[in-house]
DNA sequence: TTTTTGGCATAATCGTGATTATATAAAAAA
DNA sequence: TTTTTTATATAATCACGATTATGCCAAAAA
């Protein structure tokens, strides 16, 4: 409910019609509206962060970051939770707290990734890991939050093309290199 | 007030007192709560479209984006004004509609900046203007928002690394070409 | 000078919706 | 089988704060 119509249009009735229960329900599970709040997040953030260290995912970094773009009506709600969260935490040092720890999470999860193709040759030394996990996040989560509140204007074939080409430049591929000398 | 501690946290009173009046004033001149915020996020906007059309801005477009960093009191308010005001156009389309409609102009702004650029064979003819400037407003938002959870993170010169790291790689100079032939 | 209007304050209203309390049934434990 | 605990529902409370109503004063207009 609260991806469908933000936090404040969402009233605890509402989750609990949603479940097929009622308040008493909500309130026997959760301390009071904030936890609600904050589990969905932590659902959506899970979802993510799952998706960083399936075995399965695609080796481009700028594929795997699209896997996150709102092109259906469930990743959209996911960033309407973000959103929503987001909101709150301006107002809400805690808040703010658990979402730096998330997004902590985010960063350190693309860096390990970002090593790892390093290693391979596959990625250029030349970045920084850290670094650059941060910048796509920020890539991803600025540009998210614009195709979220601009839907129509986003098709899926412009989100990706949006997407790739903001985040390729930042990933050059390793140097060609000879096996000996050269 | 709202870019103290986001909306959510702020009462009318609050707005009245800070301006040493009483809701009576603040009724008085606005319809209800949200023409408040909007006229907060009107101001936000206005500050940022001043910049990008002001003829002694910095040539430099990471510069330029560089003064709209949280990096004092006055701007991180200002972040936190536009991260609330998200919070809600979550939920309610007519306020999604008016984000949009600061976004087409932020973004018109920039391509006239690049174009001119581009005339003035400073940066590469390769880029799309428009597609460049979605994507530096892009950058700026998702980099901004982190930045203002994480206040204490992100210190000067961090912001300004990030930004440089994120933002230069999309903005190619025009290659230096002798006057003629070659 | 008398009206009228605009700016502002104080105070009343009033809906909303989170929270809390209470009741009941089902399940688990004793 | 009794007792206790857990899950759920219904209903009461209760605070909060936006909105509305009213009145006053000053300034402008007649």
């Amino acid at each position: 409910m609260i991806g469908e119509q933000g936090i404040d249009n969402t009233r605890l009735v509402d989750v609990a019609r949603a479940a097929n229960a009622t308040t008493g329900t909500i309130t026997h599970y959760f301390e009071d509206k904030d936890a609600v709040l904050l589990a969905a997040l932590d659902h959506v953030a899970q979802n993510i962060l799952f998706m960083l260290r399936s075995p399965d995912r695609p080796d481009d970094l700028v594929e795997l970051a699209s896997l996150i773009l709102p092109l259906d009506e469930d990743s959209l709600r996911d960033w309407r939770v973000w959103m929503s969260f987001f909101g709150r935490a301006v107002g809400d040092p805690a808040l703010a707290r658990i979402n730096k720890a998330y997004y902590d999470e985010f960063r350190d999860g693309l860096a390990a990734i970002i090593r790892r193709q390093q290693a391979e040759g596959r990625l250029s030394p030349g970045i920084d890991p850290a670094m650059t996990g941060d910048a796509i996040i920020s890539i991803i989560d600025g540009f998210c939050i614009r195709a979220t509140l601009e839907r129509e204007e986003w098709p899926e074939h412009r989100q990706k093309a949006q997407l790739e080409a903001m985040l390729r430049p930042l990933l050059p591929k390793a140097e060609k290199r000879r096996s000996k000398g050269g």
